[in-house]
RNA sequence: GCUCUUGUAGUUUAAUGGAUAGAAUGCUGGCCUGCGAAGCUGGCGAUGCAGGUUCGAUUCCUGCCAGGAGCACCA
């Protein structure tokens, strides 16, 4: 519809002998308005050193000529906008449009044949998933669906650090707090008890770090305790402590994956920092050999006080981000993050032949180190430069309450998971349902109001929590969206029982609110996908609950004694598909009732 | 100090350079013998400061002020 009217707007101002005017055609913001709006008068009366709105109307006249059937009427408003109002029909027959496509409304080809790896989430084993995984996680789940949508074939994926420092924490906390008593407790209160020996380890190691070497508590203390149990992990010397490994790597393993299931993420692949650091190491070594063969020109990595580093800022270009030099491997000749970074890059697309696009989520203090590893990796693989993408968000805070980090009270995902879900629960105790079904309808409502309010806002700015209120389920939330949603449900169900049956050919006359979005819908799916960005689909659906709600306060919809009823069961029939469809590509699920 | 990033109602936020800056929450009025009140329907309330580009700036540029993050052997 867009191009169309863009193209007999080009017809109207060749007709005007007026060229080259450069204009757009949108929605304005206020229905008011029209449907479509265009500002080609005020760009081209300065060509034409014409007053706008004379133009306007010139053109409008020329537009009138040979006015399609789908549009209603043209007007002048403003300082020189040409407005267009949608007819009855079209509206009737974009309803008819999505009843024939069901949930594929909004499926879109434009990335037809692409193959798109994603990498997300990325928890840590023996660490505790917190709220800051759920956010990747959420955004990065959502993205993938929304490829998916525009016909990616989408692959996920999730990249953890089994080796490392915080193992030998979390391990050193365990020894100190002893087995849990009851080994045979589910996964996320094993798991729990992990993370917070991994809380316990960190604080000794820093306590130890801080304290003077003269001071009791600095010779053979914690730090020194937990830097041998990392040598024994990495060598893997000691049969116990690979024994405690072992279980403790299973336990929060399996503990991620109740997670996932309860959040609607399934992934196809699982990177471990161990296996992709011999990797890394290769690929510097290789690009090192380089530095002999070939002096300055072509050396990618080189020496600096024993470590190996790659001096980004010699690539530095006016107008781009600035770089800096980065560890690559360390004076002790252990591989960096930067290392496993290039390592995994390179399996990535060993993993996925033919991959198009690689994309990482993540939070955005990494964004300045992960533009130095994108440029080593440009250098080292060329043909792979513009295939990576970083989508970078904020992160997520707490404010207020009595909630202190350094105390070790972080919240977990998973506490604030049970706790969001609980309140839900309360909500729901008068519904006289089996309790199965309420507590599944409960998790179902308790993710959505937590991803909801990650996926709402712009994915750069931080998401912001005030502890003392809980996560919203009114107003602009995602409870607030499954709500419309059941309730277009029970609406339809209602339709069943007495027998009438949807025709969008029905219509009377007036055109409600939730019509003029609803056709929408694809274009905000397409504009979604090519940002990246899943909140145009989060704004747009509250938009559209909003119209339906008000829609469904106004109207009577089933009614045998009203001849437009079968048109407003089409229309509502319209809606759930929709908010059914918009909600997956957020990641939500819309139970039929809550 | 350098680099990146963000400043919009009390709070959380929206707006490919366009119309009276849109919502939610909050406070405040009115709606359940008509399909789910987690709802509908009124009212109050905002672009950090100073310049510049433009017919037009919340948006682009410059400076200042204020948050946040990062800056060689952690990830």
């Amino acid at each position: 519809m867009q191009d169309k009217i863009k193209n007999l707007i080009k017809e109207a101002l060749k007709n005007l002998g007026i060229e080259d005017v450069s204009f757009v055609v949108e929605h304005p913001e206020d229905l008011k308005n029209g449907d479509y709006s265009t500002n080609v008068a005020m760009a081209g009366a300065k060509k034409i050193k014409s007053n706008p709105k004379e133009l306007a109307e010139k053109i409008k006249k020329e537009l009138e000529n040979k006015l399609p059937k789908e549009i209603e009427k043209i007007t002048v408003a403003g300082a020189g906008f040409i407005n267009f109002y949608l007819s009855r029909k079209f509206f009737a027959q974009s309803v008819e449009e999505i009843l024939n496509k069901g949930e594929k409304v909004g499926k879109n080809d434009a990335l037809g044949g692409k193959k798109i790896m994603i990498e997300y989430t990325d928890p840590n084993p023996f660490k505790p998933f917190h709220i800051g995984h759920l956010m990747t996680n959420a955004i990065g789940e959502s993205v993938a669906r929304i490829l998916e949508h525009s016909g990616a074939e989408v692959s996920r994926a999730n990249y953890q650090g089994d080796v490392g420092l915080h193992v030998a924490k979390a391990i050193f906390g365990m020894h100190k707090k002893g087995m849990p008593q009851d080994m045979s407790a589910s996964n996320s209160v094993l798991a729990q008890y992990i993370g917070d020996s991994y809380v316990l380890g960190s604080e000794e190691y820093e306590k130890d770090v801080e304290a003077k070497p003269s001071s009791a508590q600095g010779f053979g203390g914690a730090r020194k305790e937990i830097d041998s149990l990392n040598k024994k992990l990495y060598d893997k010397s000691d049969p116990q402590v690979n024994q405690v490994y072992d279980w403790g790597f299973k336990i929060t393993m399996n503990a991620f994956q109740d997670l996932y299931e309860m959040l609607g993420t399934e992934f196809d692949f699982y990177f471990l920092e161990s296996q992709m650091a011999p990797i890394g190491e290769r690929i510097v070594k290789d690009n090192l050999d380089k530095l002999i063969d070939a002096p300055d020109s072509k050396m990618i990595f080189e020496k600096s006080d024993g470590a190996v580093v790659f001096k980004a800022e010699k690539y530095n270009k006016e107008g781009q981000p600035k770089l800096h030099t980065r560890v690559f491997i360390t004076s002790q000749g252990l591989p960096t993050y930067e290392t496993k970074e290039l390592g995994l890059t390179e399996e990535k697309f060993k993993t996925e032949p033919n991959l198009d696009l690689s994309i990482i989520v993540t939070a955005n203090e990494q964004v300045d180190y992960m533009r130095v590893v994108a440029k080593a990796v440009s250098l080292i693989y060329p043909e792979h430069e513009k295939k990576m993408k970083h989508i970078i968000h904020g992160m997520m805070r707490l404010t207020g309450g009595k909630m202190s980090s350094r105390k070790g009270n972080v919240v977990t995902g998973e506490s604030f998971l049970r706790d969001t879900i609980a309140l839900i629960g309360e909500k729901m105790k008068e519904r006289e349902w089996a309790e199965v079904e309420k507590n599944k309808v409960a998790e179902a409502v308790g993710v959505a109001a937590i991803k909801y309010s990650i996926l709402r806002s712009a994915s750069g700015g931080d998401i912001v929590y005030n502890v003392e209120e809980s996560v919203s389920t009114e107003g602009d939330s995602g409870p607030y969206l499954q709500y419309s949603y059941a309730r277009a449900n029970s609406v339809l169900e209602k339709a069943q029982k007495e027998n009438i049956l949807p025709d969008p050919h029905t219509f009377s006359v007036e055109i409600a609110e939730v019509e003029k979005l609803l056709y929408r819908f694809p274009e905000i799916v397409l504009r979604s996908s090519h940002e990246y960005e899943p909140h145009y689909i989060a704004n747009y659906l509250i938009e559209v609950a909003r119209a339906f709600n008000s829609f469904y306060g106004n109207n009577l919809i089933v009614s045998k004694a009203d001849k437009a009823s079968s048109y407003k069961i089409a229309l509502t029939y319209a809606f759930s598909s929709v908010m059914k469809t918009g909600l997956h590509l957020l990641g939500i699920v819309a139970p039929k009732k809550m």
